[in-house]
RNA sequence: GGGCACGUAGCUCAGUCCGGAUAGAGCGUCGGACUUCUAAUCCGACGGUCGUGGGUUCAAAUCUCACCGUGCCCGCCA
């Protein structure tokens, strides 16, 4: 509705520029402070006032005065305050805000009839997920949600890195050590009983003696080459610790819950062929150079210092080559791709970027998601391999476990008597235990550095996931009484129920959802919906303090702010959904 | 040394892409509101040289340049 009003607006400006005679090139169309009671607002007058010789204020006038709401369908008042000039919506603003807004698809975008492949995380599979990764798939999943909400066709992969040095190691490691020599495991769960031995076998590379490791670098190097060779028999002993490691990482993805479509794996570039075909490619490239018996392209052309390798001395491949081969598969067969990755990748993403358009591809197709590290407190980093960091698992059982006991807590002067049974205790406690560590991570912009706080993450008030949770759950809460009493909300609403400075604040944010969820999708932002959340849930609480819905006055105002209940269900609830927090019905 | 990112209140963050209305929240501190649709809520007070300095502009947290600080990267690892 609001974008539909925006360009509305745009077109009314114009028009009105246009018989001033005045350039239509930048309109300065913003949305004005909280404050200021206008949907839309313009600064244009500033802009024009050199070109008319009069100050804006005036300009400002003249150009309210030549802009005729009739013919528009949204654009209801247009008035000045000083120089701005500003734009009330229509009452079909109101009314129609009010009705769409109940569906439950509302804030979805029409199809656009594009495929994206979104891949994120894409960890090595060497160990239980820590904190320090879950950034990737809390915002990847979030961005999956965000695209396949406006409009996209979306499909998540997990890039499985199965053919990397340090699966070979921890092959290795997991044939060679015996489960005896072993700590005990910190959870009955596949990825925490393997991760011992790719520990170990780190622990013995580093510190064993030279001719061991000697002998066990020459096992490693001879998994590589199986791979490389296409040895049937060594990507069954590799396949065989990777699946199980993944299998119980994927457990753990599901917690939060980050879903995917497909786990590829670098073998199977390496197996179709793909990846050979790339590298001869690559080689007949006027940038391609042999220097100390390896392959390399020489980027210096295009703004790059250091080399690309794209074949080792030894004539196996590398993590890029094989990522070239998996990116040309995704132009082969997406409209776009995107990819949430640690900026730490940055350097490496912008050679493979380059070396794909050597090949031929378009790749505006490409976009990338960066995000920074998640670091401990102290400043100390967390590692799989030497085992330090939280891991997710921990993090999400302890949030659930505060979250049950403070719905415990609250359980004796809970207002609301809807027979919470321990179901129902357990149920709440997972949403919103779950949600906070989820929101807590979704809402930042990715490229800011985050430092790991256990109390922060877990605070449950303001600007956290219950906070957004509980103004779903409240409107859940009228709607079901309201049902109870047999009232239903307005169908059509006359806007002049609904005049209240809360009413109208919090449906103009309904009326932006929409907008949001655009914004989001078109800068890979879904942090925005984050903050879309909090200023809903702010003006939400206005109302519901200010407009007493099921003791209104009058039936035909209880029925219109029903309706509005309704309208702000369903926007909170499915921007809750974009984010991939739950959406309680009670709390 | 070079490249990239970040720097907004004591702390954690929005706002920066696309320059415009007194720079917004939360936490913390202090003071208030539950016989009224759920107090995981709300209201109020205190708190800011938007890292520093220059430039562009009628207007700069936002654009630009320099500098300072922090992080990441600069491997025949991923």
């Amino acid at each position: 509705m609001y974008l539909s009003l925006r360009s509305e607006v745009e077109d009314a400006l114009e028009a009105a520029l246009a018989a001033l005679d005045l350039p239509t090139d930048d309109l300065g169309i913003e949305r004005p402070p909280e404050d200021v009671d206008a949907a839309v607002a313009s600064s244009v007058a500033f802009r024009m006032a050199g070109e008319v010789g009069a100050p804006p204020p005036k300009v400002a006038a003249d150009i309210a005065a030549e802009t005729d709401p009739t013919g528009y369908e949204y654009v209801g008042r247009v008035d000045t305050q000083g120089p701005y000039v500003n734009v009330f919506p229509s009452d079909s603003y109101v009314a129609e805000t009010v009705e769409t807004a109940q569906s439950e698809a509302y804030g979805r975008l029409p199809d656009r009839d594009t495929s994206v492949v979104v891949e994120h995380t894409s960890a090595n599979p060497t160990g239980p997920v820590h904190v320090g990764r879950a950034r990737n798939p809390i915002v990847g999943d979030a961005v999956v949600r965000v695209l396949d909400f406006a409009g996209y066709d979306v499909d998540a992969h997990y890039y499985v890195n199965d053919a990397g040095r340090q699966v070979a190691v921890f092959t290795w490691a997991y044939e060679t050590f015996d489960e005896s020599d072993l700590p005990e495991p910190e959870r009955e769960k596949a990825d925490y009983d393997l991760v011992r031995y790719y520990r170990k076998g780190n622990e013995f590379l580093k510190e064993g003696d030279d001719e061991a490791v000697e002998a066990a670098e020459a096992e490693i190097d001879a998994i590589m080459q199986g791979l490389e060779d296409g040895d049937e028999a060594v990507y069954e002993r590799v396949g065989t610790v990777v699946d199980t490691v993944l299998d119980g990482m994927t457990e753990t993805f599901d917690r939060l819950p980050a879903e995917f479509d497909e786990f590829v794996k670098e073998t199977r570039l390496m197996r179709s062929g793909a990846t050979d075909d790339v590298v001869e490619r690559l080689r007949a490239l006027d940038e391609a150079v042999y220097e100390k018996e390896a392959w390399q392209l020489d980027l210096s052309d295009h703004g790059f210092d250091k080399n690309l390798v794209f074949l080792r001395s030894d004539g196996t491949s590398l993590y890029t080559t094989r990522d070239l081969a998996h990116h040309e598969w995704k132009f082969d067969n997406y409209d776009r791709a995107v990819t949430v990755i640690g900026e730490d990748h940055k350097l490496t993403f912008n050679q493979l970027d380059q070396s794909l358009e050597l090949l031929g591809y378009d790749t505006d197709q490409l976009d990338q998601v960066f995000y920074s590290w998640v670091n401990l407190p102290g400043g100390e980093g967390m590692s799989t391999r030497e085992g330090t960091g939280v891991d997710l698992d921990d993090l999400l059982d302890e949030a659930i476990d505060r979250a049950r006991a403070e719905v415990e807590d609250r359980l004796d002067d809970r207002l609301r008597d809807d027979d919470l049974d321990e179901a129902g205790v357990e149920r709440i406690a997972e949403q919103v235990g779950t949600g906070a560590v989820r929101y807590d991570i979704v809402s930042k912009q990715p490229t800011k550095s985050i430092t790991f706080e256990f109390e922060r993450a877990l605070d449950f008030e303001a600007q956290s996931a219950p906070y957004v949770q509980y103004v779903h759950a409240r409107a859940c809460g009228i709607l079901g009484e309201a049902a109870d009493e047999g009232v239903e909300p307005a169908e059509s609403v006359d806007p002049d129920l609904l005049d209240t400075d809360a009413e109208r604040d919090l449906l103009r944010t309904i009326a932006r959802f929409p907008a949001a969820v655009d914004e989001a999708a078109a800068e890979l932002e879904p942090h925005r919906v984050a903050t879309y959340t909090r200023t809903f849930a702010e003006q939400f609480n206005a109302f519901y303090r200010e407009c007493p819905v099921l003791t209104a006055d009058d039936p035909e105002t209880r029925r219109a702010r029903l309706a509005l209940v309704a309208a702000a269900r369903e926007t909170v609830g499915n921007a809750l959904r974009v984010l991939g927090v739950a959406a309680p019905d009670s709390m």
